[in-house]
DNA sequence: TATTGGACGTACCAACGGTATGGCCAATAC
DNA sequence: GTATTGGCCATACCGTTGGTACGTCCAATA
């Protein structure tokens, strides 16, 4: 008994129409990879990280666990893949907003806007926020964001930091950065948990705002971080 | 064969000396639990919640897996009362260096300072920050912190922004408590992770120092948060 | 046409969280 | 003093899960 599989290797769903330079055989082969991580990609952030189970990705992505293996390493290695995948995304999206602007302060605004956006989407929130540090480690989830979100956000800090005072060297404007970048972090899991989480996000904006204000008036007043001791 | 169990029932170590109110089998009963939660708070810290398994946590407690299911539901409870534990411990000593200082200023400073060594002690981090939201889920974790250490960040900033800008409402209290808490608690991880640990700390003192200093300034001002829109 | 190796599928294992069950004995009732 | 009860815990067991070993098939290359 058994065997209810009448054909086999029949590929189920034609892959992408036809590459250029790949063969076809590549081509198949990057289907799977492909659907695996978006299949991986959908239920990690719909039951998290520990819930989802290799069983149910391969049964989504219609393929078998020695696919998986045969393309990463294991489950984290999947999840990394998720991780870089959603990261290049919000990063790219931020990038796009700030480019429109071409005011430094409108800049900031809009790039920190669409920060709190993106955090609000549940694939980057459960994903890079909230069990990114837990799966993949400090260590990584840092690496990984400093060559992405956190560079955008960085940049954009420095941006607002140096307007006024030009004597705050990288590491201070890092230190800022790593501040901005936890507190928007928080605050979009808090405007999500909201009631209302548009009122929520628009005191979070007010509140930014005058942070970054004051920084500014301290600025233009000659007052420097130096000064604080 | 088998049967390496000489003396069974012979309690191993003397529980605490003989406290008043209870009868000894309370006593040892509270002593398995409590020797549960301790071996459960270094493994987990040391480990991480996945790598800890409840095999190695019962055998740290010299039980078996029926004590510990006799205690606690299952390991995400036990981890739960690690988490408690952790952080009513770290919300009492932001209080006691709160009040030895009188000013309202000082008592800020002291307080987001006591805050900063907390967020980089091992225990802290690791069960509290970095794997709490994973572990426990969103909701869960900010219900026990608004029950402890987030309540006395809000305490503090409250203080901060109320000193000259009485307009500002819970909810934007609320807000900028959110912010500051993300923010310290995103520094801490920064702080332990950087080469020169002490260093890095004094950047984000100082980085603290300036913002809280650029808010009251604006206060002074009379420029309130509203005006930000 | 022969051969090779990439791309999987299948069967299996060990570890782990959780459960069911039963035994022991301190505490209480009588 | 004896009987009974129930809190406390040990033992054995189960289902799921991440990971591995091994075999198969076929496209690409010689």
């Amino acid at each position: 008994m058994a065997k209810s599989s009448v054909s086999k290797l029949v590929p189920k769903v034609p892959p992408l129409p036809s590459v250029p330079g790949m063969s076809r055989r590549q081509q198949f082969s990057a289907s799977t990879k492909k659907s695996l991580v978006e299949v991986a990609e959908k239920l990690f952030t719909e039951h998290g990280y520990a819930s989802t189970s290799l069983d149910a990705i391969v049964a989504g992505a219609e393929v078998t666990k020695g696919a998986l293996y045969h393309h990463f390493s294991g489950k984290q290695a999947l999840y990394e893949v998720v991780f870089e995948k959603v990261e290049a995304a919000t990063a790219q999206s931020i990038d796009a907003a700030m480019r429109e602007a071409k005011d430094p302060w409108e800049q900031a605004r809009a790039g920190l806007r669409t920060f709190l956006e993106a955090v609000q989407q549940p694939t980057y929130r459960r994903i890079v926020v909230q069990e990114g540090p837990a799966v993949l480690g400090y260590q990584r989830y840092r690496e990984q964001e400093e060559r992405s979100t956190f560079t955008v956000v960085e940049d954009i800090v420095a941006a607002v930091l140096r307007a006024g005072d030009r004597t705050v060297d990288d590491e201070m404007v890092a230190t800022f950065a790593r501040l901005f970048f936890g507190a928007m972090s928080a605050a979009g899991e808090s405007v999500t948990e909201a009631s209302n989480p548009e009122d929520a996000a628009e005191r979070i904006e007010l509140a930014v705002t005058y942070l970054l204000t004051g920084v500014q008036t301290l600025a233009q007043q000659g007052v420097k971080v130096e000064d604080m001791r």
